[in-house]
Parts: C-alpha cells; sequence; structure tokens
DNA sequence: TATGAATGAGGATTCATTCAT
DNA sequence: GATGAATGAATCCTCATTCAT
C-alpha cells in the first residue's frame, strides 16, 4: 500500500512489499478471491514463505485497511482544526480525497470494497472510525448551514450525496487520466455548491 | 432477488427460491465468501440438491446480475423513449433507482459490488450493458446541457457524479427507513440541480 | 474403537468405522504424528472425505479417549456398588481390565498414551474422571485396610502399585497370546496379596 | 537431559542445552506434537539455528533416548556383576530406577513414552537394549526362584509386573514429592516381596 | 555462531461438484 | 426432488530444513 507510514506502524520492508502485492490482488479480485498463493505469485515467492514476514491472510486485509482508516482520520482531524470556511474545509476534503484515491485506485479499492470482511473486532474498530469520520462530515456541512453558507437542508442525506460522490470515484479515477484531480475536485464541489441548473 | 420475471427468464418457483438465498448470502459475505452449503443452510437443504435445480455457482451470479442489468437497462430505454425533459427523465431516474434499491437491498449490493466476479463472456456482457446504461444517462445529461436547462459542463464527470450519489444508496438505504424513497430522490435531485449554497 | 456403544454416544456406522481406523493409526504412530490422510488410507478414502461424517481431528481422539473413560468409569460405579469384599473387587476390576486391554489393544494404547493432547476442557473432563477412578480404587483400598484384609500402607501408593502394574499391560498384552486374561490377572492378584517372598 | 555424559558420547555445551530443552517438550507435548521453533523458542534461539549444532529432529530423539538406554544397561550390567542376592539387586535397580525418574521426568517421560516414533535402525538398536534389559531383570528374578528365595511362579509376569510398577511412576514421581525416592522404593519392594495381605 | 529469509512438502480443513440411491 | 457420500483440487498455514550473510 503507498500511504506513507514511518510512525509506529513502520514494517519492514518485506512486509510492505506484502502489503503492497496483497492491496493489488485484493483490489482486482477481492479479498476472499485472493489466494496466499496469488498474492506469493505476485512477488515471486511461495504462499508459505510469506508467513516468514506476516501472520495471517487476516491480518494483511486489516493492516490495509486500518492503516488507511487512521491517516484518514487524522486527516480529517486536521480539517477540522483548521482555521477556514465550512466550504473550504469541504473542497480540501474532496481535493485529498480524490489526489488519494488517484493515487492508491488499489488500496482505494480495497478500502472501500474489502473492508467488510474483516471480523469481529477489527470490523468494529473500523466500523467506529468511518463513523467518526461521517460525523466529523456531518459537522462541517451543518456549521455550513449554522453560518448560513449552505441552506437549509438534510444534513445526513447531503453528507451521504458527499460521500457517495467522492467515495465512487476509485471505480474509475486512475492516475493516468487526462483531468488532474483537483480540476475533477472543483467540478464536483461546484456541482454540489452551485448544481447543474443554468441561470 | 426480487424483480418480478415473467419474461423469457422465468424459473421454476425452486430456482427463484435458490437465487433469492443466493443473493442475501452474496450480499453479506461476498460472492467468493459464500459457500455452497451456506446457500443450502439458508434453505434448510444440503449443498449438492442445489445441482438438482442449478447449474453452477457462478451461474447464481450471472443469474442475478444479469437480471438486474437487464431490468435496469430496459428502464434506461423506457426512460429516453418517454417525451418529457431532461430533468424530468433524470428525476425518474432517480426516482425508480432509490425506490428499487429500498425494496432489494441485497439484490443492489450484489449488482454493485460483487458483478466483477463475474468471468470471461458473463463480465463483458455486463460490463457492456452497464456501458450502455451510462452512455444513456450522458446523452440526457447532454440533452439539458444542448437545450439550455444545464450550464455547460464536463458531462462525463456529471454523469459519475449522479451515478455516485445514486449506487452509492445502497449502503445504507433501507426499506425501513424513515424517509421515504421519493423524498430522498427528490432532496438528491434538488442537490443536482441547485446545489448547496444559500441564496 | 471396539467398546460397544449403543447408548447415548451411539454413532453411525461410517463414523465407527473412521474411529476404528483411527484408533488403529493414533496406537501405532501416536495422534500427532498420524495424519488425516493416513486415516483415509487406512480406509480406502481421502482425507477430506472424513470431514463428510466428522468435525475433527481432536473430536476423533475425544471421542475415542472419551468413550473409554466413561465406561471405564461406569465399571468403577458397578464395582463399587457391588456386595462382595475389597479383594474381590480388586480381582473384578483386574480380570474386566486385563480382558478390555487383549481385546483392544489399539483402544487401550490411545487411552493410555495419546489422551493428554487433547486440549482445555477436553482434556480437563478427562483428567476428572481418571481422578474419580483413582479415587474409586483407594476407597476399595482403605476399605481393605479398614477391614483388616490388608496391612497398614500408603494407599496412593498401594494404588499407584496397582495402576502401574494394570495399565502397563497395554504394551505387551495380546488377544493371541499364550496365557489367558483371567489366569494373568489372577498371578498379577497373587503377586500384589501374597507377593513373591517364598514361605 | 540430565544424565552424567563425560564418555565417548560427550557432547558440546550446546548441544547439551538444545537436548535438554528437546527433553522438556518431548516430554511435554510428544516428539511429533514439537517443532523446532518450539525447541528454539525454549532456548531463546530460531529454529533455523539448532542446525548449526545438530542434524536432524530425529537425532535429538536418538540422542535422547540411546543416552538413556546404554546408561540404564550399563547399571543392569553393573547390578548383574555385583555379588549381592537377587532381592538386593532387585531393591538397588528399583532405588536408582526412582531416584533417576524423580531427578530426570522429562526424560523419563521421553524414554518411556516418545522412543517408539524412531524409525529404522536406531528403533530395532533401542528395541534391542530394551530387551537386553529385560532379559537381566528376569535372569535375577529366576535366581531368586532358583535359590528358593522367591516361591516359582512365571517369571515373564513377575518381570513385567515390576516393570509395570517402577515404569509407570515418570507419570507422578516428581523430585519435590513429599517422600523420598527410596521410600517408595522401599514400599514398593515390599508390596511386591510380602504383598498387602494382613497376616 | 546465529540470523533472517526462503523452500517444498505436508498439515487439517473446506470447496464446488457429482452421483447412486 | 432431495439425500448422503464421495471426490480431487484448493484453502490457509506449519513443518523440518537449508543457506547466504
Amino acid at each position: 500500500m503507498s500511504t506513507t507510514n514511518t510512525g509506529p506502524g513502520a514494517q519492514s520492508r518485506h512486509v510492505t512489499a506484502i502489503l503492497d502485492a496483497a492491496t493489488r490482488r485484493f483490489a482486482q479480485t477481492g479479498y476472499h478471491g485472493t489466494s496466499m498463493r496469488d498474492i506469493g505469485a505476485e512477488m515471486g515467492m511461495h504462499a508459505g514463505s510469506l508467513y516468514v514476514h506476516i501472520r495471517s491472510k487476516e491480518d494483511l486485509l486489516d493492516a490495509i485497511v486500518w492503516d488507511i482508516a487512521q491517516s484518514t482520520e487524522r486527516r480529517m482531524e486536521a480539517v477540522l482544526a483548521a482555521g477556514d470556511t465550512p466550504v473550504d474545509k469541504l473542497r480540501t476534503i474532496a481535493e485529498e480525497h480524490l489526489r488519494w484515491v488517484a493515487a492508491n485506485p488499489d488500496a482505494a479499492t480495497v478500502y472501500f470494497h474489502e473492508w467488510r470482511h474483516l471480523k469481529g473486532e477489527r470490523l468494529e474498530r473500523v466500523k467506529a472510525a468511518r463513523a467518526r469520520w461521517t460525523r466529523g462530515l456531518r459537522d462541517i456541512i451543518q456549521a455550513g448551514i449554522d453560518e448560513g453558507a449552505f441552506k437549509p437542508m438534510d444534513v445526513r442525506l447531503a453528507g451521504l450525496a458527499f460521500v457517495g460522490m467522492l467515495n465512487s470515484t476509485y471505480r474509475w479515477l486512475r492516475p493516468d487520466g487526462d483531468l488532474d484531480t483537483a480540476e475533477i475536485a472543483g467540478t464536483f464541489m461546484d456541482f454540489l455548491l452551485h448544481g447543474w441548473a443554468a441561470g
């Protein structure tokens, strides 16, 4: 996976390589559709050899997903703490989001698609992190309404619309596309703020 | 799966029951995370007994997905043929879409999540159908621009925004929700047409 | 395994056959030295096919060991309840024990050798049953001392000597031996009661 | 393992430490239930590092078992050569045996439990040594009968009773027990010579 | 001397599927 | 129509062992 990781979660080069390979395969064939042999083959390695470096297949999914969940949450906290307007906050989120998706389409696919194959406590942890992120988003939107930047509207639906638009980009946004991500984010924000209607 | 099917694709009551069970399980644990035994258990039947009625597991996924793809496409054709404005066409699509998602959340999950586990020709067939649907959507948006209802904009991005907002509803829209689907569709259309900005 | 089983633990013919095969192999190569493939081969079956009838390898060991533990305990209860002298009680135990070992040398080997590879609650259950049996034995010996049939002695050591002599027979006692089991049991009881010393 | 070894089989301090670790683990989880990693962990070492000092896992079992088999046989030879009575010979054997078991319960467990997992020639070698030991024991008993110390009896059964009583002590005899080993050996010899019967 | 990494075989178990009954 | 039994391949993972460093 490509999110920078030099903090406490820093891993050996080997583990990083395995996580990268796993991310690619999970993105392509899904968690349950990917075998450890597939991941090994991606690295020119036997399936069993992977276990020199990792403990289980689910550990891989968890490492990939949880790492993203955490940095996503940290970004939200930073945005919330920043001293700008709700509109600018949303713009920042959209831009960063699309930039990250374009740079890490496989990781994004795993994060949005495969996280639910986690089990037990790990699943709950990720769900909780996502819920906190969503709450942050709603707070921003609510602030926008409160200060008169947005018209009165259902915050929950507004948040879901925003998330739906942004998160679905992992299905088509690729780093080599013709439009740059800032441009796309700008267009999406324009749709959301002013709509399609002429005049 | 619950879309009515009395046309050429009509199936025995047994097959329908199996498809329903498979839809539920595929939605919950994914195609590769679901075993034939799981599906059998869902019906109080042994895994092997399923093969009296069906030919393979992939047949199940294909039947579920292809049936939805086809009716989705037929609806698009009907909408395109109707004599109303682009805005009304989009409104119709949104309303029908959300109504169907709310009524068939499992089928929707399979359709949006699991279709990519199809292989070969079946996968291509579904991709093609989705592409045709997307093209129809873009045609409507383009018509809206052409006749001055929408401001000039990137049709592709507009389509992706629309689809992203609509398709992501399968993650949270449930039949027993407090808001009715027409209301939600209306709100979403309002977001898209006029945006959030006050004034 | 060969102990008759028509009570609540009665199993399908298939399971019985698997348990017999497992008993033979566990006795010969030990629990951990026996693979499911070995057991399958013993039955002309593939390893995976065993799982049509059983749930796990440890289930096999548990079924074998627990069944013996239970019938052993039931026999002890019957002996304790019988209205004869301590000496006769011990004689009965020795005779039945040797008869059973000779008839079921593999089951005996598993029972005395492999039971400790059980884990968790299953291990505890078996330990507890063995402890109850040992307590029964000591009670008999103590009764013998109390009523003056035996000289005063360390009951614990006496019990361990008895058990050591009896239980070790699984190493050499075979159904086709030249001495019959009643004779051997008689000799052992004579050793224990009167010793080797001449005069 | 803890039997002193300064003769031809003398090993490097490392090998001795590995043998000790292996003895402990083999005693606890059995030969096949113990992995090289387990043994390494017991020494704070990686599994692969063991191979700097040893050649194979089976070598470990063989070294442990064969070393005991040899010193056991040497002791038997010494006892046979001594100029005392059969009764005293047996008493010596019992005392030494129990003292060694109490001091080396793990080694004893491996010797009595795990030796049969040896293969081929190594297995035969150990079997032969045990057979020679057993023959020595019978010779002593036979001598006791011949000189009138013991009553006429089946020498084979007498030997098996003696061995059964002695060898089973590895299951319960621990160095920290309340009874000292000489006392226990004395009690066992008293059981064997004079029996339990009062008067 | 010890490590970290790798291997290839094999461990228990589950899989989709078949077929006689 | 459904079952119980079986298959053979594949699942995740552990094994004893090797070897460059």
